[in-house]
DNA sequence: CGCCTGCTTGAACGCTATCAAAAAACGTGG
DNA sequence: CCACGTTTTTTGATAGCGTTCAAGCAGGCG
């Protein structure tokens, strides 16, 4: 079902999300050789794997290395809402590493490998190094970021807008994470998990794909979507996505 | 209007936050003197101000020291989402410091007072004090925390459960940071801003409202909310605050 | 006193939810 | 490769929650 690799240490220099445009180098060969010591394995999951349960304690830190998933919230009920999508360079269980709290449930949507992290020594990496220090708030302000516009989305758009938006941001974040590319323009997300992120349910979620599919911006296949017109998308949202800056920092 | 105060610096060991239960005090002299240090002045404003807004570079980040605030969001056509309310111990501006992106505006509820910070002195900060840097990331851990909450309520729950959440939410915020007291139990909030932070318009804001009202677990009085039944209300929003543990932290 | 802001209420409309069911796609074992 | 159960997508009909439009009211302030 997934396999945790105890070792596999070696090569943080070469990780291969060091190497993908966009994705920050190391700053010091001290910083490469702090990160491959505070590296203590790798994680390889599939589809569906629950790799953080809320409410539950632990001790790992995660960096995405590739693959999608996402993180969600439930209520006693049933009801449940996603709140973001993960990509790689994500740092996940932050909330429980610096927190001592976790209150949302980690999926793997795709497979996926992550880097496994002891939260116990994150202090330590603030200390050593103020830069890698640096980056875990960059990261942090970064999904901040990406939160309030899932509020501003939830909240004051209409289900065609939301929609629209959502695809948009997804298919942004796909390209600026290697996951997406002209050759592979899939995004592995059910109407299901659509309508749980929007806020709305699954007939109406539905329909609504439907119209952004009759408008061609999208096409829906293969447990997926694909999206055709990115523009045509952020028009309808009324949405434009973050510009790329400086490449991005990870763990 | 505003008035900032350049040079108050002194005195941030005996700074009124830190005798206030619930938060934390100095790890060290060295902490003590080097905040005084990075401090350069004080804001005053009145209820009503925009301290940072959307789209603006902002030179500063600051430290809540008294007084309500919320941040929000607008579209093009005037629709407004507000993210979050903020109390004293709270960084604003700190996506604008990281990112040097700020994407939402910061406006003053009631009087607040504000310490003021160089944001391009951040990175001294980190290099210098490893605890220091803990504690930015901590309070972003936390306002992702929140903002997840938010979400989950904007997303699924219903116009009365929602109601309820927030305003045991603001409860909650405003006991753990001294505005509210047992003697002094007033929300400053609008309906509008309400209507605004829930996602619903404003009429169907105020009748949910008023059932709330009417159900004796609010009163509405002098431009603001009395929550005269906490328990009452998490019960109808199924929330649970969280629990307090360590003092928590703040620059 | 009159204006402005904020709260309240009623009525009609419509977006979205819910219910129900079927079609399509997928996975799996024989 | 086919049959069959399961998951996912699709569609239609009905109900209802929340929006919009339209007033009216109350309190604060110049």
């Amino acid at each position: 079902m997934e396999e945790t690799v105890k070792l596999p240490k070696t090569g943080c220099e070469s990780c291969s999300l060091r190497e993908l445009k966009g994705y920050r180098t190391f700053s010091s060969p001290a910083e490469a050789k702090f990160i491959a010591k505070f590296k203590s394995g790798e994680l390889n999951c599939e589809p569906g794997t629950t790799i953080a349960a809320e409410g539950s304690f632990s001790p790992h830190l995660f960096t995405v290395l590739d693959g999608w998933g996402f993180r969600y919230k439930t209520m006693e009920d049933g009801r449940r809402q996603v709140i973001n999508f993960i990509v790689p360079g994500d740092l996940v269980g932050l909330q429980g590493a610096i927190l001592d709290q976790m209150d949302h449930s980690v999926e793997a949507l795709t497979k996926m490998r992550l880097c496994i992290f002891e939260r116990d020594r994150v202090f330590s990496l603030f200390e050593k190094h103020a830069q890698l220090a640096f980056d875990i708030t960059w990261l942090a302000a970064r999904e901040e970021f990406m939160l309030d516009e899932h509020l501003l989305s939830v909240g004051r758009r209409t289900a065609l807008e939301r929609a629209a938006y959502l695809l948009a941001f997804l298919y942004e974040r796909g390209t600026a994470s290697g996951l997406i590319s002209p050759k592979k323009t899939h995004l592995p997300v059910t109407q299901d998990l659509i309508a749980d992120m929007l806020g709305l349910s699954l007939v109406h979620t539905n329909k609504t794909l439907r119209k952004l599919a009759d408008q061609k911006l999208i096409s829906w296949q293969d447990k997926g979507c694909n999206v055709l017109d990115q523009e045509g998308l952020c028009t309808v949202a009324e949405w434009t996505p973050p510009e790329e800056g400086e490449p991005r920092p990870f763990l």
